[in-house]
DNA sequence: CAATACTTGACTCAATCAGTCGGGATTCTA
DNA sequence: TAGAATCCCGACTGATTGAGTCAAGTATTG
């Protein structure tokens, strides 16, 4: 029930890229160092980002990241899946990572039963935020009179 | 969001000595061999819930587990806390295990907003359900014929 | 006393996490 | 067209955790 530093991390990525989305790139450098960001370590997840499609990346002098899909297109929960793996609990209710487990009779066991409402609940939770509600979030928290590159995330 | 094997055995367990529950104890061994549990593994686990206080042994030839308190005693929240640490995704979002993050202002960190929302999430489901309502589950879904040692947790 | 069970602590082995590092490929700009 | 900036890729490391295993010990009962 926990997520990686690693998950967070890109998670902090993702929102900035989300509060300064438009046509122009982000260095990671920037991304890196105002999220206190280990680079090296970025890098390596923004790498992972993009092979998942989540962002796109420009190479040479101008280039960085920013979001491939809107920012309303990506939800929290197909990010820390895809970082994660199962949202689920166990492996016996997790719908896309589905893996039988060691009991006899998976419709009649009680444990499956409350962890099948556990997932749902996480998953409740997660799919129903996007990148942009996030966005939203950071604004409302703060107020409207930040500059936008000052967004603390 | 993950609850690990040694966490899953220890519910299986419980809920064992949860539809067996009254003044007799039941052995690792017959536990061990129902459930297919690891027997020394189990042992190891058994006795990490005795330190805790959910269950109580007794030594010798007829000796063996039974639950300390009462099954409707016992949240399946303050089970998986004991053995799994944090319920919560992130620790800065943690009642029982809180951990600051590094963000500058957790006040106005949306990620911590969200996943304040997940834990909660988590927690309403936990907290609302004790062993005893898990034992109700196993009669529900199982039917009111099966004998008693034979329920399939 | 012998058999049965729990008790305790150490130990192994593999996987995962959180990074780090070196060097390569692109692209812009002077 | 050289050189700087930037992303790209794979390998590597060190610490921690997960899932067990094992040996020897202690208590209880018949």
């Amino acid at each position: 029930m926990k997520l990686s530093q690693r998950g967070e991390y890109a998670l902090r990525a993702l929102l900035v890229m989300g509060m300064n989305h438009g046509p122009g790139v982000i260095r990671i450098k920037d991304i890196a160092q105002q999220q206190n960001i280990p680079r090296r370590f970025l890098e390596q997840i923004l790498n992972d980002l993009k092979s998942a499609g989540f962002v796109q990346s420009k190479r040479g002098v101008a280039g960085g990241y920013r979001l491939q899909r809107g920012p309303d297109q990506i939800s929290l929960a197909d990010i820390i899946r895809h970082l994660e793996g199962p949202l689920a609990p166990v492996g016996c209710v997790s719908v896309n990572y589905y893996q039988r487990c060691s009991c006899p009779d998976e419709d009649k066991c009680a444990i499956r039963s409350v962890m099948q409402e556990v997932r749902d609940a996480i998953v409740g939770v997660l799919e129903g935020v996007t990148v942009a509600h996030m966005c939203d979030r950071v604004r409302d928290l703060q107020g409207p009179l930040v500059n936008p590159l000052d967004y603390v995330i």
